[in-house]
DNA sequence: CTATTTTTGTTGACTGGGACACAAAAATCA
DNA sequence: TGATTTTTGTGTCCCAGTCAACAAAAATAG
């Protein structure tokens, strides 16, 4: 039982931390850009035929917010939508020239990122840190498996 | 360098589908109340006197935001607010009655949590669970360390 | 001691995202 | 095939949290 809060403490704790420094310097270099619109723009420059569900799904957000933040996104000119021939209801997105240009600049602050926390991942052998990865992996795997049990849930909907 | 990505987004996911499903079952039984309120009144609970900027640093969340999150739970009956005789400046917060009973069903909601996920604890030896709370920890420390690194840096404020 | 600087908490304007309702398109059913 | 159900995306309203400006108290300087 205690491991599980204190595990679950950790994790959130490091996450915070994490989430607190990288969008210290994405002000920085990304001014004007929230940390959602530029993980949006990363996960779009990534996949083939991202669609409004398909991001939603993907950050944990509705689709309503996927919809503003993609309009905003296209105001900025950083990405454009498109559909295909043979489905009028699906909407995709895509980066612009622009789009592309800060996605760059994003990645070079993860290597910064990497530079900053090289010290951690030096200091653990491989073994070890398979270890740890492995578990996150079991952990994430089981809770993919408890949401998918929730959504099955007959007593909702 | 692919090591650190995987790692932050795994524990990006992690988190997120942790959050989410909890969020689900606590929308059920603490209807009314938003996670950060919860928590909120879980670290009340846990701790001496916490005011507000201490509240602010724990959630890593702006005074401002602290103090309408406690205003709000002020009106709702949860908690009250009191000062020292020596100090006139801050604010601290403590439990009411109605706010540890909050709690209480709070913490049997972990105990759900904990029997949902305790397979995967029960699947990994305590020496393989030390290894990963260990890394955790380290990367917790290291993060504590650039963060304070960042609060001394001359070219911000 | 007084004067300045820092800390603490609050307020108001603003914004990102959620809940809900809706229309249009697609998928399924009969 | 047409009728119904599900999926997809959007618009409106609302709320929690940020930012900036502020006042009051405390800490520090001189």
């Amino acid at each position: 039982m205690d491991n599980h809060k204190q595990t679950f403490e950790t994790i959130r704790t490091v996450f915070n931390k994490m989430t607190w420094l990288n969008k210290i310097k994405m002000e920085e270099s990304l001014k004007g850009y929230t940390p959602s619109e530029v993980h949006c723009i990363e996960y779009i420059e990534k996949h083939k035929d991202p669609n409004v569900t398909q991001l939603g799904e993907a950050f944990f957000m509705t689709r309503s917010a996927i919809s503003k933040m993609t309009k905003r996104l296209i105001n900025k000119g950083i990405i454009e939508s498109y559909q295909k021939t043979d489905n009028k209801k699906e909407v995709y997105f895509r980066l612009t020239e622009k789009g592309r240009a800060l996605n760059e600049i994003h990645e070079r602050l993860h290597q910064e990122f990497y530079e900053r926390d090289k010290v951690i991942f030096d200091q653990v052998s491989a073994e070890q840190y398979e270890k740890v990865m492995h578990f996150l992996q079991e952990y994430n795997k089981h809770l993919d498996e408890e949401m998918i049990k929730w959504s099955n849930n007959p007593t909702v909907e």
